[in-house]
DNA sequence: CTTCGAATTAGAATAATTCCAATTATTGCT
DNA sequence: AGCAATAATTGGAATTATTCTAATTCGAAG
């Protein structure tokens, strides 16, 4: 598990050679050292670019393959916002989304102290939820 | 307000000529009603496809304006599923989706009695929220 | 009827993402 | 270390849902 202090992220470097079954390559840790840096939510092309600072090879094609390879093992969420370009999210508590619409800034959103989403939804018996997503939008405090 | 009785949805003649400020044109009746008339949540292109057969002069940039009007009068919903093609709904009572992930089909489902959901979230002082989707993934019963 | 703004249409354009085939890097052996 | 097998990266092409454009048609109002 990698800590993920708000103040001192991860450079790629620093990131070990395996995480979780999954190889780190040169490519995938600069990726997810760039996911770890900010938690703004970056789309697959903020990643590039920001990877680019560092890795000027590094191609949108690995960026996307890299995002990928993370999200599939867990180490990295998706997060979409009805038809708008992917973006992603290094925090893996439990958590939803919520979009300004104003500025188009993504917060991260937590449910309140002990509360289990299923147990407010009327789903059918014996149902297995592997996947769930919460997104909202609108306006915030005086804005 | 249109009627919804699960039996008996109404034919494109059957809808007035507007409703809700937005006129009903003969296109639009047609993509309203192929909408109305079953509770799959198809996608434009299914839209597009079933208007065909009553009117084979259609097209599929009318599907997508008329769509949007609906969706902007709020007289259907747009429902999304990560990157998947947008879908339609007409059930305009509050519920989330559930996507049957070995089949593909999509279910409504409804939240129990007096929940509200921003009582289960975190969310920063006056924010006001606008928009919500719901959407869960997942294996059903036995399957 | 005529007018005129709105809606429809076919087809082109867009843009996020995925695919492909070639190259390069890494791993696991001997 | 050398070598083969496997996996990852790359640039560019392809895909695909959706949007845009510009021309045509429709339809409500006068
Ligand atoms: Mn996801
Ligand atoms: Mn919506
Ligand atoms: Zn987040
Ligand atoms: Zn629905």
């Amino acid at each position: 598990m990698i800590s993920l202090d708000a103040d001192s992220s991860p450079t790629p470097e620093e990131l070990p050679p395996e995480i979780d079954g999954l190889r780190m390559t040169k490519q995938r840790r600069e990726v997810f050292s760039v996911v770890l840096a900010e938690r703004d939510h970056p789309t697959a092309n903020d990643v590039f670019s920001r990877s680019q600072k560092r890795m000027p090879t590094i191609s949108l094609a690995t960026v996307y393959n890299c995002l990928e390879a993370l999200v599939s093992h867990g180490l990295v969420r998706q997060v979409n916002f009805e038809r708008e370009p992917s973006r992603y999210c290094p925090n893996l508590s439990d958590h939803c989304h919520f979009q300004d619409e104003k500025t188009g800034t993504i917060h991260d959103v937590v449910f309140k102290e002990g509360v289990n989403l299923a147990d407010f939804l009327e789903l059918p018996q014996g149902t297995e939820v592997s996947h769930l997503e919460i997104s909202l939008k609108g306006r915030i405090g005086s804005n």
